[in-house]
DNA sequence: ACCTGTCAAGTCTGG
DNA sequence: CCAGACTTGACAGGT
């Protein structure tokens, strides 16, 4: 069984290369209305062009999975900048980017922030999480990636009602094109839907779902990992890429929902041999604060364990 | 060179 | 009912 790794958004290692370089409203509120576009254009093309050194830099270490930042392009979903035609503006950037992606065979993908939520009762949440779901598509379409190429998101929100917040959900989701439907998976949350909540709608949506361990910690289902496992990786057949979990530890005991700066191998180890033997390939999206380096230490850190076949730069055999 | 406050967003809790 | 916490990284401005 072959594990593959990646992180999220920012390299730790490398220099001067972020991908998320931005601007607020209230500082472009300072300058001439003028040099509005021409800043977050810019700031567009250095985050572009810093992920594209990631993504060169990831192929380099081995690492076949990324996950894009969400703001990508400062502003993209602001009432202000509607009239931006960041689209045609920006399709040449995005096509480059997109040759990389596919050169580099990189599994990239998104997860929209907090504020997108396809179940909140106000309209205009709604709308506003539709458009930035819009966004973060048209990305990819301009990339020229299908789409296996997933956008990641939670239920959202509990308010008060669980089972009309799941109605609510479906309601939401059905508002959505069929372009952005399709690139849609769903994982499991810290604290409202766990992984059995997430299974269903997945199964009933007929979606993909990424099980995220440490969520499940947070938030248990009523059933184990263990016996779950089997069918939430069965919500990925006929799926070019292979099942993905989220993978992170807890920064203290008193914090046990905030992401540590690594990842704690005894922890993910013992979620291997729960598993062992159920499963087939799967990738794993590691979220820590210290990003790569997390990545490549956990890599390390595995060879102290016997059970593992081979450990490459981010992948192991199990 | 470092530190603090601000920004952007929506939900939820506590008073 | 409203203020603050939560989350995350970047950045502005002050020391």
């Amino acid at each position: 069984m072959e594990i593959n790794f990646g992180y999220v958004a920012i390299s730790m290692k490398l220099k001067e290369a972020s991908p998320n370089r931005t601007v607020t409203l209230k500082n472009l509120e300072k300058v001439d209305r003028s040099i509005w576009y021409s800043k977050v254009e810019s700031l567009a093309r250095q985050n572009i062009s810093n992920i594209i050194r990631i993504l060169r830099y990831n192929k380099a270490y081995g690492i076949k999975l990324y996950r894009f930042t969400s703001k990508i392009i400062p502003l993209a979903t602001h009432p202000e900048f509607e009239e931006w035609d960041w689209k045609n503006i920006l399709k040449i950037d995005f096509e480059e980017l997109g040759r990389v992606v596919k050169e580099t065979g990189i599994r990239v993908s998104t997860h929209p922030d907090h504020f997108v939520l396809l179940n909140s009762p106000k309209k205009e949440v709604l709308d506003n999480s539709i458009k930035d779901l819009d966004y973060h598509c048209t990305m990819f379409e301009l990339m020229g990636l299908g789409t296996e190429y997933k956008i990641v998101l939670h239920i959202g929100g509990m308010y008060k009602n669980k089972e009309d917040s799941i109605k609510r959900f479906y309601e939401g989701f059905s508002q959505l094109s069929d372009r952005i439907k399709s690139r849609i998976i769903l994982e499991n949350d810290d604290k409202l839907y766990t992984m059995e909540d997430v299974l269903s709608i997945c199964r009933t949506l007929n979606i993909p779902m990424v099980l995220d361990i440490h969520h499940d910690i947070c938030n248990p289902s009523s059933v184990k990992v263990k016996e779950l496992i089997v069918d939430v990786f069965n919500t990925w057949k006929g799926e070019i890429f292979p099942p993905k979990i989220h993978l992170s530890s807890p920064k203290s005991p008193k914090e046990i929902r905030s992401h540590h700066d690594y990842i704690n191998p005894d922890e993910f180890v013992a979620f291997l041999e729960e598993i062992i033997g159920l499963t087939g390939d799967f990738d794993v999206m590691i979220e820590a604060k210290m990003k790569d380096m997390a990545l490549i230490k956990l890599m390390e850190d595995m060879k102290n364990y016997d059970f593992i076949k081979k450990i490459g730069d981010a992948s192991i055999e199990v």
